[in-house]
DNA sequence: TTTACTATTGATAATGATTCTCAACAAGAG
DNA sequence: CTCTTGTTGAGAATCATTATCAATAGTAAA
């Protein structure tokens, strides 16, 4: 009689999947609007609201990470490997840094503060090497 | 004949001021808007786009800092004392950690990348104790 | 297959924080 | 006072992001 809404998991759809092959394959964070422009090289069709949606839904599902940095549009990365990023305050390049020993922030000690810190969404201002005389 | 303009230093008008005054007053780390209502009780005159560009001003100058956070609102500090900001992804909430030993981030390490960072504007994402279970 | 239901999409409008525009005003130099 | 430039309030514009909505596509029951 009444219709028992099923489990629905069938979302991985076309757009999606061209929306995390296209962030898989560079290293450069890019915008939604960058990513949409990835996107558009692989399939016309796709829209700009979809890439929204899409990036939205990959956040949610763990399998993209959403970086603020600095300036107004977010940016995206699909490595999950633990790192964080050196985001340079002049030009808004943002670079990795996989040794996580080199930030040895100690998370018992900010513990104690009432404060359970997520490291490996760190984001540490400063300057890059081309935007930074020394 | 021509007129040579002047050192113009006479920048430290009352809309400015209050703006300053009053985020002196709080370490709650408020927004634009929320600056705008505390500068609304010492002078209703004062006008939104006013704050925005004092604020701007004030961070120029160097003497507020301006915070990204999580969240689309800029947050705004007065406190110019060496610390750094715990940001909760969940409430949003921004707390000072005053003690930055507990930051052993090793800049010479990071420096080797290419990359001078700015340890003084770091925001370390996390949960508040609020937002946390543990 | 047919039907019923729901998720997703593209196109487009709306939102909202911030910035810009501009005429009026304020203050310093002469 | 006069000239010049900085600052302001009011309101418009910007622009990244989100919401709306009708159309479509996928899924499962019958
Ligand atoms: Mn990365
Ligand atoms: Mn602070
Ligand atoms: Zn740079
Ligand atoms: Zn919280």
């Amino acid at each position: 009689m009444s219709y028992i809404p099923k489990s629905t998991c069938y979302r991985v759809t076309p757009q999606r999947r061209i929306v995390l092959e296209e962030l898989k394959k560079v290293c450069t964070h890019p915008t939604a609007q960058e990513v949409y422009e990835l996107v558009q090289k692989q399939d016309k069709s796709v829209s700009l609201a979809t890439v929204y949606r899409s990036l939205d839904f990959l956040v949610e599902q763990e399998l993209v990470i959403k970086l603020k940095a600095r300036g107004k549009q977010a940016r995206y990365d699909a490595d999950l490997t633990q790192h964080c990023h050196l985001v340079c305050k002049k030009c808004g390049r943002v670079s990795d840094c996989f040794d996580v020993e080199k930030l040895k922030i100690d998370s018992k000690e900010i513990g104690k503060l009432g404060f359970c810190p997520c490291l490996d969404y760190l984001e540490i201002p400063g300057l890059c090497r081309e935007c930074c005389g020394c």
